[in-house]
DNA sequence: CTAAAAACATATCCTTTTAATAGGGTAATC
DNA sequence: GATTACCCTATTAAAAGGATATGTTTTTAG
């Protein structure tokens, strides 16, 4: 899978935030709203915080809020504060892993996926995502 | 990881038959040649004779060569018949498996960017890659 | 005819990642 | 000062990834 639980989770949340400005959103109300374990969500958190995508405020009233204006974070910077670079190896590397990247025509293959797709998730913004209309569910028969 | 050594592999191996018309290919020979284990890219080639890319002939001077012409097999058909389908979960379900999907911002996301990657992978075929120009290796100081 | 080469077929194994769960500690409100 | 919620560390169960191992069968060359 290209995004795990752990990246789609932390946009999840991180859409949340967004559609609730200055309110402090609260784990456990997301996490039993979305079906998604609080405790594991307390690390995703974890890792917003730390990568400062997130505030957080302790006590009673308590919860997180966006460090940083939706329109200024990209999905992409969330993706891969969680996920790490989703590329294939030889991609990230420049090819010094892979001894055959000079003459490696796969090379190139995944050097059009990688920016295609890094194309999409480095320009949609949160608040991007905020504005967008959901498309009507068309079930498959 | 997006595609795994086994969609990889198997994308190689099928470079090197649409180099290599006419004459049979040799397991031994491309595995030793690209560093795989020889053992490991048996199976990748059961997968790929199985799913009707390649036929195969037994005993010395065998080997394997393309079932098709290398125009009408395109990549994407090679790395899903290894790595099934590259979707995140609630893209190839429609939605089944997604309580939220309904209005779940996060799925518009993915069908994006699944597409962004059918949409190349789905298009470039086996001989649009052979005739490829390499590029120049650019390495990182 | 036979021995080697090469595909075909199963089974097993090891490591890493994923996805949590558990249990407590710390800080800030009410 | 008790509650509420964030903070931190450790453990674990399941799955995936990436092979190895051990054969069997078929074909062809000598």
């Amino acid at each position: 899978m290209l995004v795990s639980t752990k990246g789609r989770y932390a946009l999840r949340m991180m859409l949340q935030l967004a559609e609730t400005p200055d309110k402090p959103v609260r784990i456990k109300e997301v996490a039993s709203c979305q079906d998604i374990s609080p405790k594991y969500l307390e690390q995703i958190m974890i890792v917003l915080k730390s990568s400062g995508f997130v505030d957080s405020m302790r006590g009673p009233r308590g919860g997180y809020t966006l460090a940083r204006n939706p329109k200024e974070i990209t999905v992409g910077s969330i993706i891969r504060a969680m996920e790490g670079n989703l590329s294939i190896d030889c991609v990230i590397t420049g090819g010094e892993s892979c001894p055959r990247s000079a003459d490696c025509k796969a090379h190139m293959l995944w050097n059009k996926i990688d920016a295609a797709v890094s194309d999409i998730i480095d320009k949609v913004t949160l608040q991007d995502m905020v504005e967008w209309i959901p498309e009507k569910r068309v079930d498959i028969l």
